[in-house]
DNA sequence: GCCCGGGTGTCCGAATTCGGACAGCGCCGC
DNA sequence: GCGGCGCTGTCCGAATTCGGACACCCGGGC
């Protein structure tokens, strides 16, 4: 069964959105397509990877705008991969798109299948860091003290014995995790 | 969908083995019989409580074997509840019984309810224990690097970066836990 | 009303872990 | 052949965690 992917595009130019659609669209794929950045972070969940352009505003060629989309879409899952597409861009631009955070950097107009593949390289990105953050220790222990805890309603000298810890030492843990 | 349940019952007396199983034999409930303690220990993991006799030998009534067969079963399962069963026994042995580790003490010829009520209990307190290892912090740890260092072939640098932790926190984890 | 058991939160000298740094190895590209 | 990169395993002064113990609270049983 393959494996559905969710790809968000968001580009004011309608045309641009189409055409994203139509090169990207496929088998067990669901393309979402915004026409302004705004809110796109509520969609941060739910995807696997973002094509999102840089300039929205008439006129505006300084990208300040994919950045700013950029740097929300990063703080409401930092495993998200996020590539930036613009017309009007060199060298200097894309190196800055790397540098916050944006995994490729695309210049219109595009070749689909190089698009495609990009947006499967962001994807499969996307999965190996959000498989990561479930081996991340700290979030491990973190959701087994709060089992413990729930199983044993709050008592702390029980959860304790059943996680393997002495009570002062589970008191240091739930400090550290903020519990 | 009623839970299986599997229990095991290790007696040399033939009639006892088959008592015992009419006792406790019932819907979503598996009673295996063995007729001598030799590698009883071996059935541990697939079942959830033990009825052991204590003795076994011609004229045996000191529940020597009945103790060796406890010490094995606890180190292949500690979770594994045990209860014993004689028909020559005293508070004395069933005190000692219990500081070794078994859960119960049950004297031959017993009530079938009261049996039943005993394995009952005894499958309820193998299910808490097993439950309560897997909220074991150490099994959790343990699991979770040998997850990280699978997924990345053994690349301790990577895996550790996974873990959220620096190489050599990892490899001192990677040694208390004898990976 | 009293006592006991099981819980709570915290302390502090002892014990352990920490991580930047070091030295070395192997592979790959030039 | 050489250099660079990424990996390995280990070290040690600094930092943190440890857990037995203490004092206290509360509820239940007698």
């Amino acid at each position: 069964m393959a494996s559905n992917l969710s790809y968000l595009i968001v580009d004011d130019d309608a045309d641009v959105l189409k055409a994203a659609v139509m090169a990207l669209a496929g088998p067990a794929l669901v393309v979402e397509a915004l026409a302004a950045p705004e809110g796109l972070e509520a969609r941060a969940p739910a995807c696997d990877a973002v094509l999102l352009d840089m300039n929205f505003a008439a006129g505006a060629r300084d990208g300040a705008e994919g950045f700013d989309g950029l740097a929300r879409l990063r703080a409401a899952d930092p495993a998200l991969s996020v590539v930036l597409m613009t017309t009007y861009g060199g060298v200097k631009l894309a190196v800055e798109a790397l540098k916050q955070g944006a995994v490729d950097f695309v210049l219109k107009p595009w070749r689909n299948e190089a698009l495609a593949e990009t947006m499967r390289a962001a994807a499969a990105l996307t999965a190996e860091r959000r498989a990561g953050s479930q081996l991340n220790l700290d979030a491990i222990e973190r959701r087994a003290i709060e089992r413990a805890l729930a199983l044993y309603e709050g008592n702390v000298s029980r959860a304790a014995a059943v996680l393997g810890l002495t009570r002062p030492a589970l008191y240091r843990r739930m400090e550290r995790h903020g519990l």
